[in-house]
DNA sequence: AATGTAGTCAACCGCAGGCAT
DNA sequence: CATGCCTGCGGTTGACTACAT
């Protein structure tokens, strides 16, 4: 990337656009080290950059953050993304949360690429009917153990934002549906995206729940082994096989998650 | 080898929300 | 309460790269 063309080297205002250099990465990279990240306008005036706050701050988030995942996006990390878009439309940063490592930029530019021009992957087509499938079958387990007499479980949950819940239960449609179904549950209130996202993912699919419990558990090491599909199911690729049959084991996770296993993690 | 096309990615823009004053 | 600033988000753009013809 560096030693690109000066084709973008602009300055207005005393502020330079277009690619940045390793010089400038140092800065900002020195900047962070020292005073954090935030402040982001104040970067120009602690250090020599001569770069916006705007820029500052997508630089570090898209490119210079330490923690940053290179390379490809795998098929589990695919997968998850569908899931998710399907649950929360085009709300990049949200759907970026529970994949550690990349960027609502990254996973934006992902799914244009990949899907927006009509044209999904096998993969995904496939995770979107085994998606929508395990929904149904989750939701018609749920509404068989809650006509049985309830136990503790869920009960603030279910008091806390219970009108979202049966939002989502009731919807057993179409993945626009699911995404109008959580916009609208998001617009209730941001500050309740947290507890949403819970339950929804608690409600969605092991796979989801297990990518906010990798997320949780930081990223040490950020393997996505968690649940998914078999080798038959999702592996159009030699290299999907092996890593669909190998690391995701989704009966596994539903047990886990759906029988209480994994829910002491949340 | 030259050209065309599609895919990928970094970066910018405009807008909205939060917060301090 | 109103205003302005800062930050974050989603959409868009444009250059580079890889592949096909």
């Amino acid at each position: 990337m560096e030693g690109q063309l000066d084709w973008g080297r602009q300055e207005v205002d005393g502020l330079r656009k277009g690619p940045w250099t390793s010089q400038e990465d140092k800065l900002l990279v020195e900047h962070v080290r020292q005073h954090g990240e935030g402040r982001w306008n104040s970067v120009s005036k602690h250090t020599e950059l001569k770069r916006s706050g705007k820029s500052c701050r997508l630089r570090w988030v898209n490119y210079l953050r330490p923690d940053l995942k290179r390379g490809k996006i795998t098929p589990q990390e695919e997968s998850i993304i569908v899931q998710l878009h399907a649950l929360w439309g085009n709300r990049w940063s949200t759907v970026a949360r529970s994949l550690p490592g990349r960027t609502d930029n990254e996973i934006k530019n992902y799914w244009r690429t990949h899907f927006k021009k009509g044209k999904p992957s096998k993969n995904i087509e496939r995770a979107r009917a085994r998606f929508f499938k395990q929904r149904r079958e989750m939701q018609s387990q749920q509404q068989q153990q809650q006509q049985q007499p309830l136990g503790q479980v869920g009960k603030d949950d279910e008091n806390q934002h219970g009108g979202a819940r049966t939002g989502m239960i009731d919807d057993v449609g179409s993945p626009v549906d699911d995404a109008c179904t959580a916009r609208t549950v998001a617009e209730a209130g941001r500050h309740h995206e947290d507890l949403i996202m819970h339950d929804a993912m608690d409600f969605m699919c092991p796979m989801s729940s297990c990518a906010l419990l990798l997320h949780g558990a930081g990223q040490g090491g950020g393997a996505g082994s968690c649940c998914g599909s078999t080798s038959e199911e999702y592996g159009s690729s030699e290299e999907d096989g092996a890593t669909w049959g190998t690391l995701w084991n989704l009966e596994d996770m539903v047990d886990d998650v759906f029988n209480g296993g994994a829910r002491t993690l949340w």
